[in-house]
RNA sequence: GGGCUAGUAGCUCAGCUGGCUAGAGCGCACCCCUGAUAAGGGUGAGGUCGGAGGUUCGAGUCCUCUCUGGCCCA
């Protein structure tokens, strides 16, 4: 019998839809204890791929688990709608169609205007597109009413969040150098890097002392002529902007003839850079400390300026020449160098990537990629280039259009993870720290140490972004050029984006978007603030600040709880959400917005390579859903590790769903069998059956499946949950209880008190598996329910599970199970003497205690076979061939009674008394 | 290069704080059934636990190194 889900599984889909399923199943559980579950928000973009497959149906395994224990579990699904993706599309496509010829001709505001509209169309159309994939995968969640990042609501709620994290005194807007995407022309957050391979120039480079005689004084040498220092950059479009080299105060530097000049590099690299560069001369002339050469001068080889040399811990021996080319402008470590010394954070590159007016004429308005080779070759010229090599390195990609960034010193908004909060002075990073120590748990564990590492390592948080689509930081340029934003101003501006969307910052001017801000009661305003003066600035937030502020927007503002359970994602969330989401809510709040932190793994292939579109390895879900059903597809997210690396293959799919089938035929035989019986006026009670009988052993064992089902739920083991469930239907169901009690189902009289009895027990095995099985198959679980319980309002998803019938069975029951496996092996081993058929066969059970014998009823049921004798002196299972006595033809047994009846047939007394005859 | 993580029968996975001949399901082989039948049942053959070294009376299970992957970073 074939499910035909892919065509089954939309009719569910709609009879739910309906019956408003998810409005409902809410209603049911009130007053029962709520789960705060919250949902990360995929972009809004594109089609779903298995990753969202995965975690989509994990995140509904929690829901509907949780509902189905009587927990109300609200979900909203959420989209992040703003961003660098989106505009990157739209601007393309307005760039194919010809459009962007005419928005480039309108004013500033206009025209980001008409590139947001674009953008928010693009990303209501895949918000609606995502969403009816996600319905299809059967997830049970809010979708009337999702989360969006652009809605009004939710801008207004993050600028909420921003405003108490001014008011705590962590934003703060400074110089620094950024990851800066050129080709975007924006600064870029961490978690907008990808890491690709780079084919680079690396240069050595020899920097001409200014004073010679001061450097032969290091070294205590004498000197004729003036000696260089040699640094090594792998970025030599930097060297403009070069303002110091370090050096490690603890290191030995060595003062080196090289091929007739002389040059100052670290003791420990002579040998390896020399080599590299081939030289065929190397004299150690002498040797010094490297804090003996903090304070000297060198000249610049190609920019008019004499700078110093400087100490810095990070200068390593592990590559370069141990003096480290400084610029103040273009990293982290030189920017807090340069910091340090009172140097200029120095950037000549223009948003472009092209050099401004302060560099050598024959640099200006050349891209830095053009000047890698340029500067090479100028230094070439000079004498100043000691050794040259192309060498491929990983290296920082903008994750939207794959070109490399740059690191570019510009203003931008940062929090500030090391400030003092005015709350009680902590910083963000050790209430962090103290919240992932103690505060939180991590499903799996590692997940702690994970985030700890990257609590530990991160920077400040780089929140401005210079483009049109997203939520603007609500800052105003002063007539001095200061800048004006206050935790008051932000508030402010919050209730005209609540009133009209962030759109207000591009269609009204600074008085409007201020209507509700009061200078007088502002500490932080500015003197003689006139709000008709300022001008409005135009950076956006980085849109991991509006996902990070969910929390907010989301779960606090619809009442749903604060803090909230479960976050569940992807482990690469934890430098993304999770992270983004805590510092925002320690910050605003004092208090992480999450009490556990669930992870899963990446989907690789069957090889375990990661998946792509380009290697061609991934999954199309849509493809999967077409041949799989959803059903299926859930049976294998449920029977996964999650926690790793989670391979996927198409052949996957095949054996999940033949062990679906599986389940699905043993719900199939449970049902077929009941056609004739109802439960209203023909059930036993359960707690009547004789506790030697096979079907008190039967509720036995879901009893406890369902107790070990349930744990398992709860503790997000879906995996064992999965396979508790399977063994059930299996082992316990398929080829023990089903095989027995076929016999008695089909040939006793009907409404016989033991087949009444089986029945009944049958009947309740159907409907609490149907329940078990809810969580992961909706649709089958619904389907089997349905026919179950009987009516077309049922609906298993309503339902929440009762505990197991107080059912006990003999505590021998292991001892006779033992039994039977070995008679079966009696059984096997007994067809070579040629008794091919268990029906054909009688078996002695050895049981010299009576132990077995009380199991009469049931034994040869067990079996298989068509009678069983006890007998106190046996020591193995005997198997004796019946063929030679008479077969029943109703039941195919040879139980000893079988004799000619009335009606001419061969029939067992108890086939006679069914038909009956006599 | 760093942090975290994984590598157990053909496949998917169990194997807690080290201790009997390393388990399960699927698949496979052989057999039975033909009143769950594009079903059902039984029996059985497959691993020395990625590799190397070490600690220990004893290691898949602890340590070191190494190989091959994954995520995040540099």
């Amino acid at each position: 019998m074939r499910a035909n889900l892919a065509q089954q599984e939309p009719a569910s889909l709609k009879r739910w839809t309906a019956a408003n399923l998810y409005a409902e199943a809410l209603a049911r559980r009130e007053g029962g204890e709520p789960f705060v579950f919250h949902d990360g928000p995929p972009y809004a973009n594109g089609s779903i791929h298995v990753g969202h497959l995965l975690n989509k149906v994990l995140k509904d395994l929690v829901v509907r688990s949780r509902l189905l224990a009587g927990q109300p579990c609200p979900f909203t699904p959420g989209w992040d709608c703003h961003g660098l993706p989106i505009e990157h599309r739209v601007m393309t496509d307005l760039v194919e169609s010809g459009k962007i010829k005419r928005i480039a001709e309108l004013d500033d505001d206009t025209r980001r205007m008409a590139i947001r509209k674009a953008c928010r169309s693009y990303a209501e159309k895949y918000v609606k597109f995502q969403t009816r994939q996600m319905q299809r995968l059967l997830t049970l969640a809010d979708y009337d009413d999702p989360y969006l990042t652009m809605n009004p609501r939710y801008e207004r709620a993050v600028l909420e969040v921003f405003a108490e994290m001014v008011d705590q005194g962590l934003v703060y807007r400074a110089l620094k150098p950024v990851h800066w995407s050129i080709a975007n022309q924006t600064a870029l957050a961490e978690a907008e890097l990808e890491y690709e391979d780079r084919e680079d120039l690396s240069v050595y480079v020899d920097f001409e002392a200014d004073d010679a005689g001061a450097v032969a004084a290091a070294f205590g040498v004498e000197l004729d002529r003036t000696p260089s220092f040699m640094i090594w950059t792998t970025t030599p479009w930097t060297l403009p902007a070069n303002l110091a080299i370090a050096v490690n105060e603890r290191f030995r530097y060595a003062l080196v003839r090289v091929d007739g000049s002389e040059t100052v590099l670290a003791v420990d690299r002579v040998e390896a850079v020399t080599k590299a560069a081939g030289s065929t001369s190397v004299e150690v002339l002498a040797e010094a400390d490297g804090a003996s050469l903090v304070g000297l001068q060198y000249r610049h080889p190609f920019c008019d300026r004499v700078s110093p040399i400087v100490a810095a811990e990070y200068v390593t021996l592990e590559d370069g020449t141990g003096l480290v080319h400084t610029a103040p402008g273009h990293g982290a470590d030189d920017y807090h160098t340069g910091k340090r010394e009172g140097l200029d954070i120095y950037c000549p590159v223009r948003d472009d990537g092209t050099y401004d007016a302060t560099v050598p004429e024959w640099l200006r308005g050349m891209s830095v990629w053009d000047a890698n080779a340029a500067v090479t070759e100028h230094l070439r010229h000079s004498g100043h280039l000691f050794h040259d090599h192309t060498f491929v390195h990983s290296y920082p990609h903008d994750w939207r259009s794959k070109t490399p960034v740059i690191f570019r010193s510009t203003e931008q908004w940062f929090v500030a993870v090391d400030a003092a909060t005015r709350r009680d002075e902590r910083s963000l990073r050790s209430m962090a720290l103290d919240a992932a120590n103690d505060a939180i748990s991590f499903i799996p564990q590692w997940g702690q140490n994970r985030f700890r590492g990257m609590l530990e390592s991160r920077p400040d948080w780089c929140l401005s972004r210079q483009r049109a689509w997203g939520l603007p930081i609500p800052a105003f340029a002063l007539p001095d050029g200061g800048v004006f934003l206050t935790a008051a101003s932000v508030r402010a501006v919050s209730q005209a984006v609540a009133e009209r969307g962030s759109d207000a910052w591009f269609t009204d001017p600074p008085a409007t978007l201020l209507a509700g801000y009061d200078p007088g009661s502002d500490p932080d305003a500015p003197a003689d603030l006139d709000v008709t003066k300022l001008t409005k600035m135009y950076d956006i937030f980085d849109v991991w600040f509006e996902s990070g502020s969910s929390w907010n927007a989301v779960m606090r503002e619809r009442g749903q709880g604060f803090p909230v359970d479960l976050y569940l994602e992807g482990s690469d969330q934890h430098r993304g959400w999770f992270q983004l989401s805590l510092l925002p809510a320690l910050g605003a709040t004092g208090q992480p917005p999450f009490r556990s932190v669930l992870t899963h793994g990446f989907t690789v292939d069957k090889d375990g390579r990661k998946m792509s579109k380009s290697t061609g390895n991934a999954l199309d879900v849509d493809e999967l859903l077409k041949h799989h059903g959803a059903d299926v597809c859930r049976w294998w997210v449920s029977s996964i590790a999650f926690e790793n690396d989670i391979k996927m293959d198409e052949s996957f799919f095949d054996t999940a769903g033949e062990t679906y089938r599986k389940v699905r035929n043993t719900l199939r035989f449970l049902l077929s069998n009941l056609s004739d019986f109802d439960a209203s006026t023909m059930a036993v009670d359960l707690a009547t059956l004789p506790a030697v009988s096979l079907d008190a052993w039967v509720m036995d064992v879901a009893g406890r499946v369902q107790r070990d089902v349930l744990a398992a739920y709860e503790r997000y083991e879906f995996r064992r949950a999965n396979q508790l469930l399977y063994d059930f239907c299996n082992e316990t169901l398929s080829a023990v209880y089903c095989a027995a009690v076929k016999d008695r189902l089909y040939c006793d009289r009907p409404d016989s008190p033991r087949r009444r009895a089986t029945q009944s027990v049958m009947a309740d095995l159907a409907t609490r598996l149907s329940l078990l099985l809810a969580p992961i198959l909706p649709h089958t679980a619904d389907e089997a329910y349905r026919v179950s319980v009987g009516g077309d309002d049922a609906c298993v998803h309503l339902e929440v599970i009762t505990p197991p019938p107080a059912v006990t069975a003999d505590p021998a029951w292991p001892k006779v199970m033992t039994m039977r496996d070995e008679s079966l092996k009696a059984l096997e081993a007994a067809k070579g003497r040629g008794i091919e058929n268990p029906l054909d066969a009688e078996v002695t059970i050895p049981d010299p205690d009576g132990t077995f014998a009380a199991f009469a009823a049931d034994f040869a049921d067990l079996l298989g076979v068509s009678r069983v004798r006890f007998d106190a002196a046996a020591e193995t299972p005997v198997v004796t061939d019946l063929s030679g006595e008479p077969r029943c033809e109703r039941s195919w047994k040879r139980d000893g009674t079988v004799r000619e009846r009335g009606d001419g047939g061969m029939l067992s007394d108890r086939d006679a008394e069914a038909v009956g005859t006599s």
